[in-house]
DNA sequence: AGACTGAGTTCGAAATCCGAACTCAGTAGT
DNA sequence: ACTACTGAGTTCGGATTTCGAACTCAGTCT
């Protein structure tokens, strides 16, 4: 259907999973604490079928675990995987993007190093230079190719 | 219909913006360059219907602009505007996920450090302490409520 | 017995998505 | 002057997703 060179195949089906409106928003319930159905229910105002599927998808693709929390009426829970965590840097961009670019944006400095409460930049790292550096100087989504 | 704390709204009207299973594919298919209707449409697999629709939001919220190129017949193409670029650490981000933890991910390393070629890492930096930390020391997404 | 809780299902109506074919202005070839 | 082609869309009907509201089902509480 399509082809792209590099890192093409990958995100796309990343995107197959959590590129739609409620799924970034599940996990960032899910970072917040969130775990039941209801609570993701009421916190995201999602549909109740909705939000069956989407969370079942997640936990397919080990975003999300399926926990039993209690026996005599058996109940389960959502939590997060080591992999969900992981879109916590994707969640914070997103985040960071909304309060710089957003219109409606609170315009309020929401997230902070947590020891000393500045507001946190965003950076890529290289280990072997041991600098941080912006997305000007990534190569392999093709940042580069300006006329 | 619903209600959060901190950095609620902002990304919630982000997430009606972008997140949907094309609107990220587009704006990394203008990182890579491509700018003409046909071109996304061959290049993503995309309805032409969709695409429209699509890039016409975009614009709409500042991601794109719409730029004449040539006047006999008038054409238009779709840039980037500095908002649309500014996406890009989400994207690197979903890219960077992808490659750790999506099945059938090709696991090659395809994002690195122009200049040297190494392979890159993502991090938050804090400019009053000089230092760069990961995700676990970000205050404000409420990462860190663990039981 | 009756009401409540939590995790879902079932329903029909409404909104979106899709591919394929069409439009419309201008250009290029013969 | 006729035909074919290009690029940026529109129009179409049908398939898929989404929605809110109401229902289910097991077990508990009063």
């Amino acid at each position: 259907m399509n082809q792209q060179g590099q890192s093409g195949a990958a995100i796309e089906e990343t995107l197959r999973v959590v590129g739609d409106r409620w799924s970034i928003l599940l996990v960032r319930a899910g970072l917040r604490g969130i775990r039941r159905f209801d609570d993701f229910c009421d916190d995201l105002g999602i549909a109740r079928p909705v939000l069956t599927e989407r969370l079942r998808r997640l936990v397919k693709f080990g975003i999300f675990e399926r926990v039993k929390y209690q026996d005599k009426p058996v109940r389960y829970e959502y939590r997060l995987t080591e992999a969900g965590l992981a879109l916590s840097p994707a969640l914070v961009a997103l985040v960071r993007w909304s309060e710089e670019y957003s219109q409606e944006a609170t315009s309020e400095t929401t997230l902070v190093h947590a020891p000393c409460g500045t507001e946190l930049e965003q950076a890529f790292w290289c280990r072997s230079c041991q600098t941080t550096f912006g997305p000007h100087a990534v190569k392999g989504v093709g940042v580069n190719d300006e006329s």
